[in-house]
RNA sequence: GGAGAGGUGGCCGAGUGGUUGAAGGCGCACGCUUGGAAAGCGUGUAAACGGGAAACCGUUUCGAGGGUUCGAAUCCCUCUCUCUCCGCCA
């Protein structure tokens, strides 16, 4: 969400910094809704002063005009508040800006390369799929969770399930104890407001699974990742400058309708309704969002890193970002089946545009301003296991365990 | 699910109809004091929105929303959350 008073100043310059995240804003639609808002709160106004002045008075012969204007105020309020709520939709849905540094463009033919890490293998044989390698002993088993759940779920089983619960353990510590995270275990289901903050509603409610409780006709949903509710740990809250920077680090399911993506990556484990993630977040303050965003992604890098991954780093264009974020970078990770890197993990810093929407401040030097606020997937752990699966396949169907791991996975070489 | 008690500023905590945006304390900031620090003393310290170049001014806000009243933190209703006890339960 933006400051109103700045979109205000820098209309034409803010129409063509969200035109370059692929978003059309109507500068007169604004100005006519936001003065039509300032007229009657202005109006109000002047009507609740003279009112509190014929209270003070404790005059009885004020009081007849006191309850006229008590009358006026319900009524231009009522008026005042749906001009608000006019506004307020335009408002909720405008994307953050995207940062100096990051390249302009319409989509992902835009974005930059950063660098490259690693090796890719040269196999001696056909590298299999990790579909494939999960048919032996029926382990990622596709055809009981379409029975169980129908399509985009997998069931997965024996060293596969462990592999999982592993590489979820690796990561965990790894980031607790090398990185200084803090572990979170969340709730997974959220308020609408909590859905709010982050940036899920009102925009993308297509794409979240709704709850719905009895006897209550407030809505609830399932996290479509930890972002929501380890970014939301702050919101209304008035944080003490020494406080910051907070990191906070969750292995959480999470539960996506891919909704627009029918069709997409239909086959294996790629796009699930559910998946399970680590990650990252970071409350920092606003100045140094750019720092810690450099210091997000080494952390997520060095998961790949110690597992002997091949992957590339990818800045994201203008038009490529997600809605709150105003940089990002993608790690993607090397897939031997698909002869080419996926997204594996997405760090975004999102600068104050979710504090504003949290209500989440910090007292800094200069008074009460909002926190910055970072997200990345510390990684993706169902993409991860993919990468792992393929990367470390041998001929004969078995798959190596890289060291790091092993005493996660009950020291097993092979799998 | 039953019974009760609560939600006040960054935090704790007074406050039961009229300058209460709100005592007091803690915290924080600045100053004095000190060789330096701590302690001590003094001063200051809510937010949102609107107007203004700014100083500043105005309105709102005591969990949320309604109601009573000329006037509500204070009285009434609904909702919500927290705590305690009982029941049920992984």
């Amino acid at each position: 969400m933006h400051n109103n008073k700045d979109l205000r100043k820098n209309l034409e310059n803010i129409k063509k910094k969200l035109k370059d995240r692929n978003f059309d804003f109507d500068i007169s639609l604004f100005q006519n809704l936001d003065e039509n808002n300032r007229k009657l709160i202005s109006k109000k106004e002047k009507l609740e002063q003279e009112k509190k002045l014929l209270s003070k008075s404790k005059d009885k012969n004020n009081f007849e005009k006191s309850k006229e204007i008590s009358k006026e105020i319900s009524k231009i309020s009522e008026d005042q508040i749906i001009a608000q709520n006019k506004l307020n939709k335009l408002l909720h849905i405008l994307p953050n800006l995207a940062l100096e540094d990051v390249p302009i463009g319409k989509d992902e033919r835009s974005n930059k390369l950063i660098e490259q890490f690693g090796t890719i293998k040269k196999f001696s044989f056909k590298p299999k799929s990790h579909v494939d390698i999960g048919l032996k002993n029926n382990d990622i088993d596709f055809e009981t969770s379409s029975k169980l759940s129908g399509s985009r779920f997998v069931v997965l089983k024996n060293k596969i399930a462990l592999l999982e619960r592993a590489l979820i353990n690796f990561m965990l510590d790894t980031h607790t104890l090398e990185f200084e995270y803090i572990e979170v275990s969340p709730p997974l289901i959220v308020n609408e407001d909590v859905m709010f903050g982050t940036g899920q509603l009102p925009k993308f409610e297509e794409d979240q699974f709704q709850i719905k409780f009895e006897n209550s006709d407030q809505r609830k949903f399932l996290i479509p990742t930890a972002e929501v509710v380890l970014t939301n740990l702050v919101r209304n809250s008035l944080i003490d400058y020494n406080q910051l920077p907070q990191r906070y680090v969750a292995a959480t399911p999470c539960f996506r309708k891919e909704a627009g993506s029918y069709g997409k990556d239909t086959k294996g484990m790629i796009r699930q309704h559910q998946f399970q993630k680590v990650e990252l977040v970071s409350i920092v303050e606003p100045k140094n969002c750019n720092a810690e965003l450099e210091r997000m992604l080494s952390c997520a890098k060095k998961i790949l890193e110690k597992l002997d991954i091949p992957y590339q780093i990818v800045l994201l264009s203008s038009g490529d970002m997600g809605f709150s974020a105003e940089k990002t970078y993608d790690i993607e990770a090397w897939i031997p089946s698909e002869n080419k890197f996926r997204e594996i993990s997405s760090c975004s810093s999102c600068g104050t545009f979710q504090a504003r929407r949290m209500g989440a401040k910090y007292k800094s030097q200069n008074g009460n301003e909002f926190v910055g606020t970072l997200n990345g997937s510390g990684l993706a752990v169902g993409r991860l296991m993919i990468a792992l699966l393929e990367n470390n396949q041998n001929e004969d169907g078995s798959v190596t365990i890289p060291n790091v791991l092993k005493k996660y996975m009950n020291n097993l070489d092979k799998i």
